[in-house]
DNA sequence: CGACTTATTCCAGGCCTTAAAGTAGGGGGG
DNA sequence: CCCCCCTACTTTAAGGCCTGGAATAAGTCG
């Protein structure tokens, strides 16, 4: 994942470092040989990388693979205990905190509902200070060991001196949440889109896995999505790429509560699913963002008896897969993978549907080379994908030990499995 | 632009070697410091480094900068005769063959015209190595000095063993263009995407300079993209990124040629333009792709007196302005070039309309930082951009010498304007 | 012409990766 | 139970690369 910037010969270990490091770190279980040829580096350097990796507690060996009359392969994995990651899912109904180990299993979570229409972005800090608090006491950690937070938010994420957040859809206008949070809590903090910690997400560990150009869709009440270029993902001039929601579908069409008109959002998006139902239905009952999850599964249950429901989902499936034709003709991806709540809600019933629909907007060739599939993770996925945050950035630094860091993680025994 | 595989320290040399020489050639005459300073070099390696390069014949010294007091810097550049390249642009309407120099300054041309709905591959190879030939008699350069040929063609290009082109508007399906050329040619050849070239050559000597994110529009009979991500092209899967006019505009919307509906280039496509026109006119004549230019120009030219005329530029604007605003949100670039025959015609008059059309479909914080303007190089940019391929290819591999090949060109003697 | 200033080159030093040679750690046979 | 075989891992010597500082080159200015 690293574009290395080598030019004296001490980058180059530190390039190779951080690339043996995201090989054993993405690809589990590794031998010594099979990550010099993945890295592209002889047996000798590879030892000699992972002595040291090993020193510092970032690596360990774990059991040995079945030999067949030789000496027996060492097993190498990322050392769980080498430190914590906390992820933060700012969602436009909850708050989601949950806490990892450097393997990022599941240590701690927190939850708190706010079925919010705007948010304060102090008491949105507080609700995250909160979690994060509740987490570390919750899992014993030692409040050292946690190597960074990362929040992931709906809404325009700006990286400039610190992450600021535009979030229309909570009615925040440039809230400078990193520098909010770094007030509140000693931790290194990152702050990413919610749709691009989710792709991350689904890249590492989810139905992204194994692609370099895939594009992960988050459909819920907005649409959003992370598009991942190369094995990276891509952000753009101002870390905002990636606006599907807002995307003209209908020039002259529906107004959007962005204010322009036609935009996807508008046809797609979980408000805009069941206030066309409503319409339909001729009832006007105000929903608010909590019940949405509900009232679309009603939708979608009631699709054989109910012709209003019917419709909907047509409409909803042509536009959608309108949408993800545009993604495909515009980056070419191997994998379109649907995610978000909403977006799991509809593959489940009506992927096929889906796919068909987008045949028919995409052009064939890229079409003919792109699956398009469910998301792997569940909910929970946009604060994994937070929590890959801090861990993203140690990995590519190839979790170099700053003196004093290393110390306290110098003697951690591990237990190795095998 | 390359992306280092480094993993040993010669791997470092040629990294640092090309890095240095990407500097020399697109930013002109540089000083041996300033090169240090834009790669990250100490002036000891830079100068070791450039003695190679000028030993090679790759660079050259060109004059010495002003000094105040102290020995002058040298002005390095690269050395615009060590080498040749040859462009192709197939378009849809005429063949554009054009030989430049190292530098990128053009030594010769040759057009030939097809007013063609549909054309033969083999017909066409003919008219490419005609027109090959032509230069390379024409200008006079040893056939052993080019380094290659890059060839732009209209549809997609899939890059596998060799180029594929499926180029539906000439009716080309899967033609294996690249080894039906080599089989007539003995020069390493290069296909791509005629956008993609001409993005090319916008980004490195056009209006797209300088911009690390940037998306350039090729606005003619289709439409299509070259997307610049990280200050490189941005390719996708299969190479086919970037088909921005069969993005759905209308959902359910006219038919395109392609056979979707709402396709953007069945609004602002130069046919869809001048049928609409007509449609106003009621009046049904067929017009050949050879004369759409000059009837498009007379719909602009007549845009205040005629009221079917200034109709369909209205609604051209407004689509052309979702399209770019789809661009803008879901790529966040710096700046949005505007080019092709048609997109130079349409923003000599309008392109504050444009922008104008696509601030109200984007997003604020996008199109707040991005930049809509006009093409810098004119109609000869495609074959330019095509030049550029085989010359990318060289200088990411730091135009190392294969021996026989530097001996070739040893001795050259270059004249110096200083 | 000489002093001064700044660019470029030379050189010793410190790192890095590699190939080759040695060492470690299991299996299997007698 | 010991010894040999096989394969994985480590050690070591060699060859390269970049850097900082000293030395040299090439102008300007008085």
């Amino acid at each position: 994942m690293p574009r290395p910037r080598t030019t004296t010969v001490r980058d180059l270990r530190k390039s190779n470092r951080s690339r043996a490091l995201w090989q054993v770190f993405l690809n589990g279980p590794l031998t010594r040989q099979e990550v010099g040829t993945l890295v592209g580096l002889s047996p000798a350097t590879v030892s000699n990388l992972v002595v040291a990796l090993e020193a510092e507690g970032v690596v360990v060996e774990v059991g040995l693979e079945d030999s067949n009359g030789g000496r027996p392969r060492g097993l190498l994995q990322v050392n769980p205990r080498y430190g914590y990651v906390i992820g933060v899912d700012v969602g436009e109904t909850a708050f989601l905190v949950e806490l990892f180990d450097f393997g990022l299993h599941m240590c701690a979570r927190h939850t708190s509902v706010t079925d919010m229409t705007v948010l304060d972005p102090e008491d949105a800090v507080s609700h995250i200070v909160e979690g994060i608090e509740s987490v570390i006491a919750g899992s014993g950690v030692d409040a050292r060991a946690i190597l960074g937070v990362g929040v992931a938010v709906p809404g325009l994420v700006e990286h400039r001196e610190d992450a600021v957040v535009h979030g229309q859809s909570v009615g925040w206008h440039a809230v400078p949440l990193e520098a909010m949070l770094r007030r509140r809590i000693d931790l290194p903090i990152l702050v990413d889109n919610g749709a691009k910690t989710l792709g991350q997400a689904e890249k590492w560990f989810g139905a992204a896995r194994g692609t370099d150009n895939a594009v992960i869709v988050l459909l819920g009440i907005g649409a959003g999505t992370c598009i991942i270029s190369n094995g990276e993902v891509y952000r753009g001039a101002t870390s905002s790429a990636g606006e599907w929601g807002h995307t003209t579908v209908v020039v002259g069409g529906r107004t959007c509560r962005c204010g322009a008109e036609g935009c996807l959002e508008a046809y797609v998006g979980a408000g805009a699913i069941a206030a066309r139902y409503q319409q339909l239905k001729h009832r006007h009952v105000a929903i608010s963002p909590g019940e949405l999850e509900r009232r679309i599964a009603a939708i979608i249950d009631a699709r054989d008896g109910d012709r209003a429901a019917a419709q909907v989902l047509d409409e909803t499936v042509t536009y959608l897969g309108a949408g993800i034709a545009d993604l495909v003709n515009l980056f070419n991806p191997e994998r379109v993978v649907v995610g978000g709540w909403l977006g799991q809600a509809l593959s489940d019933e009506l992927l096929p549907r889906i796919c068909e629909a987008a045949g028919r907007h995409a052009l064939h060739l890229p079409f003919s080379r792109v699956q398009i599939v469910k998301a792997d993770l569940g909910k929970d996925a946009v604060a994994l994908g937070g929590a890959t945050l801090p861990i993203a950035r140690l990995v590519t630094a190839g979790a170099m030990a700053p003196e004093q860091v290393g110390a306290r993680r110098r003697g951690q025994s591990v237990t190795s499995p095998g």
